[in-house]
RNA sequence: GCCGGUGUGGCGGAAUGGUAGACGCAGCGGAUUCAAAAUCCGCCGGGGCAACCCCCCGUAAGAGUUCGAGUCUCUUCACCGGCACCA
């Protein structure tokens, strides 16, 4: 009689998978494949519980396809590039490449003792010559298909981190990582055309049925797709070589309601009359300074300038408009300028109440007469309303009816055209840093710009750079930038600007198909294996990372890099809740929150001083609050299983679970039990018992519900019924044989979740192999089905008894017994029932 | 503001329209032990009752559909997430 030791048993079989290449992902024609990708990490340095729970939930999956015979594919590398390296590297000295390398080795010593299954084989950083000189060809190839171009753009400058952001990288202002406020600047930048997939990105979100509905609602709003009407306002004195000033309208029915014609202080008119007028000059600069700081955006306040400009009214003859330069008018939607509809929108509404324009109502509520508004009027889409100022369409339609009616009838009158607009905006990838993969281009004072050769790819970083100034590295390098044009061989200029990082995670999928192509992607590897059958990782990367990947997947289908069916990489997308943990907070002499790591804390008081913690209720683990756990001390104390089984039981996948130490105590005590129970089984003989046929009915049954569990990303239900049959063990009568077939079934489920354990048990009792190669067990529909079944039985819906009858007796000998029950015959009272409803199998219901 | 989601014991959470609270944590009681650790067994939503018989209440609140509602419909409230001068 030996004790439960994680310690050994881990190691010993982590080697026995190693030595058997168990996780070796290979291609083989004949058998189905299923590939299994968690989002790869950031080689920050050190692994924590986020990782340890979204990682074995895909080994949870990878370990199940596998035992139901699918060739699995469940590769694992690092999206190496990045600032943190960079910042390192300023901070301390050294060398990104040097960081980045360092701590992939240190994330690795601690990700490997955790079991997954992971092929390491395939194992590439995205900072991998070999993987950014793929990426670089990619690029050309995408470059010369029109998918990338350069502009110059009005782009967000992140002044602490020295680079350009992406729309979706500002946050309320703010840079996404730096959190500094994001200043504007107009810089000549690449973009890849993503707006050219805007209709398909967004059409084809219907189709990925097993991705969770929010994150596609998500993409759906982000791209924001609208129908519209763009037309042209005439000037009444054309000025500046400007005659008409185009609008763009989703409410072209309001058209009648028009009192006044907005444009930003960025459009192209308002910049022609800054030149010549002080005053709008003047406007201007306010407007633009104001927009950006938060104040401005909070109280919201709406500023004009009214330009002494006039338009015509295209459907009322004679009648003109005052143009006003507004400062809520973006430039870069739609057309930059707005009629102003004050009746039916409500910035509009607040707009001319404050210059005390006309707010003439188009459509009232049914029923209702038009009467001064208080506030703009703005029913839903689909509601009729009563039109009093139409010009097209019913007197009484929706809005809707209306829009459609409207665009039809300005087409007519050839006022303007019904067009489609997206909000996804390009997506532009220059990134002024040294740490990221170089654009592959040359600049040539005869050619212009030139791609490079492919035979010349790698463009390959420098090593000897400094990060003792800010700005880009590569700009500043003595010779790099230096070099001949691939066409004419002149002296020319390379590129400096380096790739946003978001491009290296939007294809590294593809990539671990076939990690040591010297194309970006062997053709078979990809028919194979593509697409991700599963995909794991955080709702954080709902809009951003699953949105590049898509469009990267077509683009690289039209450049003949992926197969036509890889239009959407990943076939199911699973988003996992975080890990948290409470937080335990004193405070200092001034009163500032002082936070204290879990294991320095012991039944609320600090283990130091003794002095009593606040308890704050449980956030995500974050450093800046203690509210850590480290899995290296999880696994040095307890073992990997045991922080595998808790972070999956407990709570739903999909939600937070929040770590608590009496729970991982609890894990590893079951662990231990289960160990025990297979450790004296062992050591009992192979006789039956009286409870054999019990224990057997219950080890299907289990198998039944395990497996259901894990189809459906129940782990936290497969592993609650693991525990019950663990108990139903326990408390087993039946024979030594038996014992040993169950607990070895037993071992089977819990694979997926504790490997370790279960190969140790497995082995223990005789299992053939290795757990980890052995098919799934399988529920014997005959077993699942009882003889006799216990039909609850409910007065008026109320549960007031139960009769245990055989499985298959007939309706009306139910009936007769029901009638007969003591309950029922309470309840009744003497009286005949009003009903009897008789749910064979599962219940009955008497009413009275 | 708009869109979406979630509300169930002290806590995390179970429950194809069919016995609400599986399983785990915490708590309580007991066995074993000289004692402890470890382990094992039992109890564990609220109220009534001498009572583990039984009765009443109970899944955020209110209404509805149904023989039967945590589950479906409507209204309200709270919390969480996303988007947000997007014309």
């Amino acid at each position: 009689m030996s004790r439960y030791s994680a310690a050994e048993i881990e190691a010993k079989w982590q080697a026995a998978w190693d030595t058997s290449g168990t996780f070796r992902a290979a291609h083989r024609p004949g058998q189905k494949k299923y590939y299994v990708l968690e989002m790869f990490p950031y080689p920050s340095g050190r692994i924590h519980m986020g990782h340890v729970r979204n990682y074995t939930m895909g080994d949870v999956v990878a370990r199940y396809k596998k035992a139901r015979g699918f060739n699995v594919l469940h590769p694992m590398g690092w999206d190496a590039f990045g600032m943190p390296a960079e910042n390192a590297a300023m901070q301390s000295g050294g060398h990104p490449a040097q960081w980045t390398r360092a701590n992939i080795a240190e994330m690795k010593a601690q990700m490997r003792p955790m079991g997954w299954s992971l092929d390491w084989s395939r194992e590439f950083a995205t900072c991998d010559e070999d993987y950014y000189g793929q990426q670089q060809a990619l690029f050309l190839d995408m470059l010369e298909a029109g998918l990338v171009y350069r502009k110059a753009a009005v782009v967000n400058w992140d002044p602490v981190d020295m680079t350009v952001l992406a729309n979706e990288q500002v946050i309320d202002g703010k840079g996404w990582r730096s959190g500094a406020e994001v200043e504007r600047r107009e810089l000549v930048q690449w973009f890849f055309r993503i707006s050219d997939y805007s209709e398909e990105l967004l059409s084809a979100l219907d189709g990925l049925e097993d991705w969770p509905a929010k994150v596609r609602l998500m993409q759906a709003n982000w791209i924001g797709k609208s129908r519209g009407l763009q037309m042209g306002f005439a000037l009444t004195a054309p000025l500046a070589g400007h005659e008409t000033i185009e609008v763009y309208t989703t409410r072209p029915d309001t058209l009648m309601g028009a009192s006044f014609l907005g444009i930003s202080p960025d459009h192209p008119l308002a910049r022609a009359l800054e030149g010549d007028r002080a005053d709008v000059a003047a406007f201007c600069a306010q407007a633009r300074h104001g927009a950006t700081t938060a104040e401005a955006l909070e109280t919201g306040e709406k500023l004009g300038f009214d330009t002494g400009l006039r338009v015509a009214h295209p459907l009322k003859p004679g009648e003109t408009l005052p143009v006003w330069i507004a400062n809520f008018i973006l430039v870069d939607y739609g057309t930059g300028a707005i009629f102003g509809c004050p009746a039916h929108d409500q910035r509009d509404f607040e707009f001319a109440s404050k210059y005390g324009l006309p707010i003439p109502p188009v459509f009232v509520a049914e029923g209702t007469d038009e009467a001064p508004l208080r506030e703009a009027y703005v029913p839903p889409k689909e509601q009729p309303v009563r039109y009093i100022r139409g010009f097209a369409g019913e007197a009484v339609q929706t809005g809707e009816a209306a829009v459609a009616a409207a665009i039809a009838e300005c087409e007519k009158r050839g006022i303007g055209k019904g067009v489609t607009r997206f909000r996804l905006r390009d997506w532009g990838l220059s990134r002024q840093r040294y740490w990221g993969c170089p654009i592959p281009v040359v600049h040539c004072p005869a050619c212009g710009v030139v791609a490079e050769k492919k035979e010349n790819l790698p463009v390959r970083l420098p090593d000897d750079v400094t990060f003792d100034q800010p700005g880009n590295p590569l700009d500043r390098h003595p010779t790099w930038k230096h070099c001949t044009c691939p066409d004419c061989g002149g002296a020319a200029r390379r590129e400096t600007d380096t790739m946003d990082t978001f491009v290296d995670s939007s294809w590294y999928y593809a990539r671990f198909t076939s990690p040591h192509a010297e194309v970006p992607v062997a053709q078979d590897e990809a028919a194979y294996w593509m697409n991700v059958d599963q995909y794991i990782g955080g709702i954080e990367h709902a809009i951003l990372h699953l949105l590049y990947s898509r469009f990267f997947a077509r683009a690289m289908i039209r450049t003949g890099h992926l197969p036509a069916t890889c239009a959407e990489p990943f076939a199911a997308l699973f988003t996992q809740g975080m890990v948290t943990h409470e937080i335990y907070r004193t405070r200092d002499a001034q009163g500032r929150p002082v936070y204290h790591f879990p294991e320095d804390v012991a039944d609320g008081r600090l283990k130091a001083t003794g002095e009593a913690v606040e308890v704050v209720p449980s956030a995500k683990m974050s450093k800046s609050k203690k509210n850590v756990v480290d899995p290296v001390n999880i696994v040095a104390q307890y073992g990997a299983d045991t922080a595998r089984w808790f972070v999956l039981s407990d709570s739903p996948p999909e939600r937070d679970v929040e770590w608590t130490a009496s729970g991982a105590e609890a894990a590893h005590r079951h662990l231990a039990r289960v160990w025990r129970l297979a450790d004296e089984a062992a050591q009992a003989g192979d006789g039956t018992g009286p409870g054999d046929a019990d224990l057997i009915r219950a080890m299907h049954r289990t198998i039944e519900d395990v497996t259901l569990g894990i189809e459906s990303f129940g782990f936290n239900a497969a592993i609650a019924r693991l525990y019950a049959f663990t108990g139903t063990l326990a408390k087993s009568d039946a024979g030594g044989a038996a014992r040993k077939a169950a607990l070895r079934t037993l071992a089977q489920l819990m694979a997926p979740m504790t490997p370790h354990l279960a190969e140790e048990i497995w082995h223990l009792l005789g299992g053939l192999g290795l757990v980890a190669e052995a098919p799934w067990p399988v529920a014997d529909a005959a077993m699942l089905a009882r003889d006799e079944v216990t039909l609850p039985i409910q007065v008026n819906g109320k549960r007031r008894g139960e009769i245990t009858v055989p499985r298959d007796l007939g309706t009306t000998d139910i009936e007769a017994l029901v009638l007969a029950d003591d309950a029922v015959q309470r309840a009744l009272a003497g009286a005949a029932p009003k009903k009897l409803i008789v749910v064979p199998g599962r219940i009955v219901n008497v009413v009275v």
